[in-house]
DNA sequence: AATTGACCGTTATAGTATTATAGTCATTAT
DNA sequence: ATAATGACTATAATACTATAACGGTCAATT
């Protein structure tokens, strides 16, 4: 029953922070939406930052079962790589948290929101750089500094998903695996 | 004479731009530091935003030219890419514009210089794109898309140079170049 | 023909009054 | 006792308004 409060507020914060934003939405709304005073808001949390901390903390454990859930053990590394990015990528799309917190950052640059994509961020680089590891010591990647290979790689990926897109024409799931695959892994140097 | 002026014009533009950023420079300023009249300024120049593209276009070409500047045609592809666009960052690093303008478009995301550095940024990948097209001709690189590699290489260029630094420890030109050269043209796949 | 700065309509800024908000806490309900 | 509540408060955001600054024009001047 305790937990049922938590978890109240909790699902309500989701729903408005991922309508309205972050700052858009205040903890009356939020009471409000969870059907309880506001004073047991403070009960549960700490202030409207930790609301959010938490928010994301059950999102990332949410999004890396869902990355997990994308890997196929037998297959190779950069279709696994794509496969786990792809389904991060819908999984936001799905679930509009990331997006509505995404554009706040981009026109009010909330600061407690661009630290909690920061973290989303990072996380996902360590779910990369696991696999990169783990790739390594199969033989099958070269190598190489982990934490810089999964950096560089998410990096690439976002440009390739939503950079390029902003200028050319928009990449479909197999022709972005193909690029980070022929720039990536196997490299467009010539061997003489 | 009449260049003179105009030049005149283009130089207190230049400074106050560099000094103020964008927004914050006035025609009168301008018109003060070039010691013309502010009307004067519009027998050459249409709008403030004009003086903003000439200054843009002349800068460009001294761009052009320092990258060109820092090819050696014998050597291979990776160190000439690395050395350009090294160029390109100690010259922007020097002429304070380019940092200025990109603060401003930082914390006010003024359109007029948001189009601008868009501009310089195409300029750079252009110029890379033609020494990768070179570079497959020449049999250094295989064949691929040379405007989507451009825009590649300098995406990682810039993640290593500047978003690298930002949580771990910054790269040396020589670091960056291994970097380069490692993933994007030698790949880090085993070959089986 | 080129140059100029006072001038104009518009936009931005500064100052202020008002509202809204995060967080508290005495009261109430359980 | 413990948990829940919403009126309350200090602070921060917003709306409003008066003022200043701005980009751009143009009649007067060189």
């Amino acid at each position: 029953m305790i937990q049922d409060k938590k978890l109240n507020i909790i699902n309500a914060a989701m729903k408005s922070f991922s309508h309205f934003g972050y700052k858009a939405t205040t903890m009356d709304q939020i009471a409000k939406i969870a059907q309880v005073g506001k004073g047991t808001i403070y009960t549960y949390f700490s202030s409207k930052e930790d609301v959010l901390n938490e928010i994301i903390k059950l999102y990332v454990i949410e999004m890396r079962q869902v990355a997990r859930g994308a890997i196929i053990q037998e297959d190779p590394f950069v279709k696994n790589f794509n496969a786990a990015l792809h389904a991060i990528t819908k999984f936001q799309e799905e679930h509009e948290l990331m997006i509505k917190l995404s554009q706040e950052v981009k026109d009010m640059g909330t600061p407690e929101v661009i630290e909690v994509l920061q973290e989303v961020e990072d996380e996902i680089c360590e779910f990369i750089e696991m696999k990169i590891t783990a790739a390594i010591q199969r033989g099958e990647l070269q190598k190489c500094d982990p934490k810089m290979t999964a950096f560089l790689m998410f990096k690439m990926y976002i440009n390739l998903v939503n950079d390029w897109k902003e200028r050319h024409q928009a990449l479909d799931q197999d022709e972005i695996t193909g690029f980070i695959k022929m720039y990536f892994i196997e490299g467009i140097g010539n061997k003489k």
